[in-house]
DNA sequence: GTTGAGCGTT
């Protein structure tokens, strides 16, 4: 493969490191994010107007200028250097502010290398902030390395960050978390962790936090397995998960919904106002179904009558985990069914129509419905039909 | 001498 390398630099003064391009042209950002941990993008100096740049980033992949990185300095972005939503959120930070001090803790850093060192634990974290202490756990006996250890800050700012991603130390990706064992009421996690629906299974956890990570620090990607058409991304700060629930976002082609994660009260309310699930909407077996809408799916918006998706049920069994109450007993009894083998043939048809019934904020609420009506036989194609196939066509998915 | 999700002898 002809490997190509563009130069990256801290600022425009820094001596620029060479950072390995793909194959086919383009740079990751979690390449750059190795080299300059916490990087969220790339920006350099348009030659002709002496204005600063941003790179094209799309889901994690960096995209050259005009397909060509040329011979120019990059310069590499960090969160706070992001402007974009960051006004919305700048409310979020005056709450941090006005909240004062946050204690540092222990933080336990999982997946190191059997190799790694304290010193070069040390060495990698300073370059975060000032650390207090590291520590690598070791078999008594032996002295090997048990593949983790802890750390800790001086700065919650800086610890902030460091959960926030992932980290290249030694070769290896590591992930820094807050330990169980001592995390103990203070885990308000809720506000922070927004529910993903409507996911699809080529999504990895990799993708969504690069994702993510342009509206902010992301602490955790999380994806039930076996595959069940959602996630929980859990956000630093918790206002940034609040700014995103109830949007309808695009990650790889698919729109996906994204709620609260622990809607607690008034959410399956907003559920149903949105007309998103009917009624006596989970009434029917998933797999049963199929075909079987006959002359019950006259206009109506009733799922009962219509196939279940995938994302349905998954959302309805989160909403089980996510103590939804009624909705999650409903949704339980449609688990068991769609366990038992039935998804994976309906799935694909259904993702594709899926994604084709979304095309502005205001039809979102259609989401569903139409995709349980494509889904289940040829028979729903008069109706507002045709404007969702023509509005497919932009989505290559 | 091996390992790869997890949770810290002092």
């Amino acid at each position: 493969m002809s490997e190509l390398y563009i130069r990256v630099a801290e600022d425009e003064n820094e001596e620029p490191m060479e950072i390995p391009s793909e194959d086919d042209g383009t740079i990751l950002l979690s390449s750059v994010a190795a080299q300059f941990p916490g990087a969220c993008g790339l920006r350099y100096r348009n030659p002709e107007s002496q204005c600063m740049r941003g790179v094209r980033l799309v889901e994690g992949v960096l995209h050259a200028p005009e397909n060509d990185w040329g011979n120019l300095v990059y310069v590499v972005n960090y969160p706070k250097d992001n402007k974009r939503k960051m006004d919305e959120i700048d409310a979020a930070s005056a709450v941090k502010v006005k909240r004062g001090f946050q204690k540092t803790s222990d933080l336990i850093v999982l997946g190191l290398p059997w190799k790694t060192s304290e010193q070069d634990l040390k060495d990698y974290f300073t370059t975060f902030g000032e650390v207090i202490m590291v520590q690598v756990k070791r078999d008594l006996k032996t002295g090997n390395s048990k593949g983790f250890g802890f750390v800790r800050f001086t700065e919650y700012e800086t610890q902030t960050k460091v959960i926030a991603q992932r980290h290249m130390i030694d070769g290896r990706w590591c992930d820094c978390k807050l330990p169980n064992s001592k995390a103990g009421p203070d885990e308000p996690m809720r506000s922070r962790k927004i529910f993903v629906g409507r996911c699809t299974e080529d999504m990895t956890t990799d993708e969504l936090r690069q994702y993510f990570m342009q509206y902010g620090e992301v602490t955790d990607v999380f994806i039930p397995k076996p595959f069940r058409a959602f996630a929980f991304v859990t956000f630093a700060d918790d206002q940034v998960a609040q700014a995103l629930c109830g949007e309808d976002l695009i990650i790889k082609g698919i729109s996906v919904h994204i709620s609260n994660a622990e809607p607690k009260h008034n959410n399956s309310r907003q559920m149903m106002d949105r007309g998103r699930f009917g009624a006596g909407g989970f009434s029917q077996g998933y797999g049963s179904n199929r075909g079987g809408m006959g002359g019950s799916g006259s206009g109506g918006v009733n799922f009962g009558a219509l196939g279940l998706n995938p994302a349905m049920v998954a959302a309805a069994q989160a909403a089980l985990q996510s103590s939804w109450g009624m909705m999650g007993m409903l949704a339980n009894q449609q688990g068991l069914a769609s366990t038992s083998g039935t998804a994976p043939t309906t799935r694909d048809q259904t993702y594709s129509s899926t994604s084709a019934s979304y095309s502005s904020p205001s039809s979102a609420s259609l989401g569903w419905a139409a995709g349980a009506n494509t889904a289940s036989s040829g028979g729903f194609s008069s109706g507002f039909g045709t404007s969702m196939e023509s509005k497919s066509s932009s989505w290559g998915v």
